[in-house]
DNA sequence: AGTAGGACTTGTCAGGATTCCC
DNA sequence: GGGAATCCTGACAAGTCCTACT
């Protein structure tokens, strides 16, 4: 533990030098999803002349290289229009600027400057910006929700949040505990245990930590009507019945057994769960006034962090099954013996003991369709393997792919070498693949003809091939393997620009694959007659099944794994979860440690400490270095000068391209010291230059290291996402319907999503839906109003209105009438809102973080207590994946 | 200490499957 | 029943980070 104590004064000092507020700025520039040179430009038309290639008429297509996808979200009716919410809640209406504003808001840091946690929070932040202009456009909602839209996610959130915290100041409730040690537990609540970025919301509702006391969900928890682990799954569908193993079974050394050993009571007393449950309710009721990681007996916190440093840094001891619940699959008479079976993760790195599978199963080989090409205007003949290489590149002739010259300059060098020097298609140019991609689309479209029956009886078929591929027995225990289909041929689709692009992904075979398999399983048959697998190898250190080098760049692997419903992926799941979690209870005093480095004399430590400021505030990635043959994308270390703009006082905007080349755009008010360091780091640099010379990743991840065991970069992201959920989701669930409850739950996502800037691209449709959406509505309002004058007729004794094609209405009663008013008011108001929330949702993409970044068991506790289903939430394959959070205390918090 | 190799996680999208709506 | 909307899943690209080697 190298975090030093802390000199209260001298932190009280840093914090007046840096005392000035934070701003967060959205930027005036467009969408922020990447930014390609050619971004933006919409395709012309062409058919067979423009290029040559025969490109048919295409479609727009979005900014990072790919296709446009379909409306992907989840649209969960929000309770409320956004405009009726408060503007605590809705980033977007509480901010309702302008599309050219350069400066949208600004969030002042009013923090008493007494506060520990000063410079580093920035928690109490106030709009500075000018009222009028804020309320002069809260009338213009849907001009701010475009503009919204034209801001960069990061900007988004930062500016959202800026108005919720008008200035409450209770911060510094721990400033005793500040100087001490890096690893006082503290509060749930402290901010220093919120992501920098979204602080200043903390306590806008009094007791907001403490409401899962309060609501009715404890009497009821879910976790008795949804099953044991919550997956019902695909296992089940199995031939043969195998034992399903849990997490907790693996793990009883597990870091959130010690510190709540009545966790897996509960679980095991399956019966009596409501009851105990109760019991836990009651007694975390009582605890109420002290904060969850207080309540945590010492010991068990200690035991808790020894144990994740043991894990961290030993192997874990085997240890006996304790708990099998609900065994999803136990093989009767097996040879797979339960006594023979030892813990993944036991022993040294050992991941399993025993390990069968059936290897893996490759695409089928290329049928030449005959299908002449055009070179100058005549048809030209093609060996099958000529024509397949060919047909890869006609079929994405309406992709924008097809703009980017590298891609065509790739594969036509690729091409050349397959056509040979002497062949007539010499140049791309003269070459038009039209009639190859005219047969593409109609093979297509026979296949979309294709009837109900002759699908399904094609699928059948492809099930009875795959099936036994699909599963590994790991330990005795069936498992499903996620990847099992070797990737087929095909141009590679670098995102971003990509220098490989285009580059042909030749077809792997056997004699490329090593197989990775128990010492005692059968070997699998190689599935091409007369072929035979690169290597065997039997090493339980790690997970994979298979590999093979990847043929756009050798020296990197494919990997076949087991799904991510698997024991071995949730197992490791939790750890990171666990490792999260940890990090709070260390976060005070990392904060403050670097803090105190901003100002370090050794450059070193100072870019350190301002780097990792930026991975803590910012949720950036670390940023590894990367080759020449990859994408120009940076994250945090490998920032470069032109990356990030100091503008004075002491704002940074950042701007550029990070992983999947995703743009990255924002405006940052930071601390004085890290603006003045961050303009020291950039002295005598070019442009192109690094601004953290002095770092990488490893040195990085070292120093995090010393702070806390198994710390890297990327736990900042894990842990600033889920303790932002989990904090909103406590501070802003309140009463009301289970619909509204996942509007909470969509909303405190989302912000999540911005934090981490996870965008999509707008659907195609998107406008075309809302127009829609807005017709619909406008019907049914004419209908209300129909029906309210013909209520008020009707009470007059006065026939209804005519109907609008002149016929005569049969008359209702005032009674029928009013429901039926009061029908098509709800209709009505549940369409705005599933306007509102598809719009607002457009360019954000929930579903990452909560694959990846949500502690499940945040989500499944907030179900229980608020009786929300977890389906509304979790999809089957989340379900799946996250069985082992299923059982999740329902006082559980991250 | 620096680097390459290796193993694993994170991320977006396409397209198939399912649901919704007329 | 059929088409559109929406949801879900798999594919595979692109990150992170650890470890072994030099």
């Amino acid at each position: 533990m190298t975090v030093e104590a802390c000199n209260k004064q001298k932190l009280m000092d840093d914090m007046d030098d840096d005392d000035g507020p934070l701003v967060f700025k959205r930027s005036s520039s467009s969408s922020s999803k990447q930014s390609q040179s050619n971004s933006g430009t919409k395709r012309s038309i062409p058919h067979k002349h423009d290029q040559q290639l025969g490109r048919p008429a295409s479609n727009a297509l979005p900014q990072n290289g790919q296709n446009n996808s379909v409306q992907r979200s989840k649209m969960v009716p929000a309770s409320k229009r956004p405009s009726d919410r408060s503007p605590l809640l809705s980033p977007k209406l509480s901010n309702s600027f302008t599309k050219d504003s350069a400066v949208k808001s600004t969030m002042v840091d009013s923090r008493p400057s007494t506060s520990m946690r000063g410079e580093l929070t920035s928690d109490k932040r106030q709009i500075k910006g000018d009222n009028s202009l804020r309320e002069s456009t809260r009338g213009l909602k849907e001009e701010s929700e475009d503009s919204e839209d034209d801001k960069p996610l990061s900007a988004r959130l930062h500016v959202g949040q800026s108005k919720i915290n008008s200035g409450n100041a209770d911060k510094g409730a721990n400033a005793s505990n500040f100087s001490q040690t890096s690893k006082i537990p503290k509060s749930e609540d402290s901010d220093d245990e919120m992501p920098l970025s979204s602080k200043f919301r903390v306590k806008a509702a009094a007791g907001g930590s403490t409401n899962r006391s309060s609501t009715s969900g404890e009497k009821k928890p879910l976790v008795a009507e949804w099953g044991q682990n919550g997956s019902e799954s695909t296992d089940r569908k199995s031939s043969t019945v195998l034992k399903k193993r849990t997490v907790d079974s693996i793990k009883p050394t597990d870091a959130s057994s010690l510190k709540r050993p009545k966790l897996s009571e509960t679980s095991t007393l399956h019966k009596n769960k409501e009851s105990s449950n109760k019991a836990e309710m009651k007694e975390e009721d009582d605890e109420d006034h002290v904060p969850i990681s207080q309540r945590i007996k010492k010991t068990a916190v200690a035991e808790k962090k020894s144990a994740l440093i043991k894990k961290l840094t030993t192997p874990t001891t085997p240890v006996t099954k304790k708990f099998n619940k609900k065994p999803n699959k136990i093989i009767k008479n097996s040879k797979y013996s339960e006594s023979s079976r030892v813990p993944p993760s036991s022993g040294e790195g050992q991941k399993w003991t025993t390990l069968v599978h059936s290897g893996v199963i490759f695409p089928p080989p290329y049928k030449p369709h005959g299908v002449k090409m055009l070179y100058k205007g005549k048809p030209v003949g093609l060996t099958p393997e000529q024509e397949e290489v060919a047909t890869m590149f006609a079929v994405m002739l309406e992709t924008e792919y097809m703009d980017k010259p590298k891609f065509k300059e790739n594969f036509m060098d690729d091409w050349r070498k397959i056509l040979g020097k002497n062949h007539i298609i010499q140049s791309l140019e003269h070459c038009d693949f039209t009639p190859i991609y005219d047969w593409h689309q109609s093979e297509k479209e026979k296949k979309k003809q294709m009837t109900t029956e002759e699908k399904k009886a094609q699928k059948e078929e492809k099930l009875k091939q795959e099936e036994k591929y699909m599963w590994a027995v790991v330990d005795g225990v069936k498992e499903k393997v996620g990847n099992f289909r070797v990737e087929p041929p095909g141009l590679f689709r670098g995102r971003g620009e990509h220098p490989k692009m285009g580059k042909l992904k030749k077809r792997i075979r056997p004699s490329d694959i090593t197989i990775n398999i128990g010492k005692d399983a059968p070997i699998p048959e190689c599935p091409i007659p007369g072929q035979s697998w690169k290597e065997i190898r039997h090493d339980n250190t790690v997970t994979w099944l298979a590999f093979w080098n990847d043929p756009i760049n050798p020296k990197e692997f494919k990997y076949v794994f087991l799904a991510a419903s698997s024991t071995l992926k949730g197992q490791s799941d939790k750890e990171k979860y666990e490792k999260a979690r940890l990090l709070k209870d260390y976060i005070q005093g990392i904060r403050t440690a670097y803090t105190k480095d901003f100002t370090s004399k050794d450059p070193t430590k100072k870019q350190i400490a301002v780097a990792t400021y930026l991975i803590d505030k910012l949720a950036l990635r670390a940023g590894n270095e990367k080759d020449d043959d990859e994408a120009d994308t940076v994250g945090c270390c490998t920032l470069k000068v032109e990356n990030v703009e100091p503008v004075p006082p002491n704002i940074l905007k950042f701007d550029f391209l990070g992983k999947d080349s995703i743009r990255y755009q924002n405006e940052v008010e930071v601390e004085v010291a890290v603006f003045r360091a961050i303009q020291e780091f950039r002295n005598r640099k070019k442009g192109g230059d690094d601004i953290f010379d002095k770092l990488d990743t490893s040195k990085l991840n070292a120093h995090l290291k010393e702070l806390m065991p198994g710390l890297t970069a990327k736990v900042f992201r894990t842990y600033n996402a889920s303790i932002t959920l989990d904090g909103m989701l406590s501070r802003e669930t309140k009463g009301g319907e289970v619909a509204e409850k996942v509007v909470v739950y969509q909303h405190a996502n989302k912000e999540v999503a911005i934090i981490c800037n996870h965008q999509r691209t707008v659907s195609k449709s998107h406008s075309a839906q809302m127009t829609r959406l807005n017709e619909k509505i406008d019907e049914l309002k004419g209908v209300l109003e129909e029906l309210r004058i013909d209520l008020a007729r009707v009470k007059k004794g006065k026939p209804p209105l005519m109907s609008s094609d002149g016929k005569s209405k049969r008359s209702l009663n005032p009674n029928s009438l009013e429901k039926k008013i009061s029908q098509t008011t709800a209709k009505i108001e549940k369409m705005e809102r599933d306007k509102d929330t598809k719009e607002d949702l457009k360019t954000v993409a929930l579903g990452t973080s909560k694959i990846n970044y949500l502690d499940p068991r945040i989500t499944v506790a907030w179900c229980k207590r608020h009786e929300v289903p977890i389906e509304k939430i979790f999809n089957k394959s989340l379900l799946a994946k996250f069985a082992w959070a299923m059982d999740v205390d329902p006082g559980f918090r991250f």
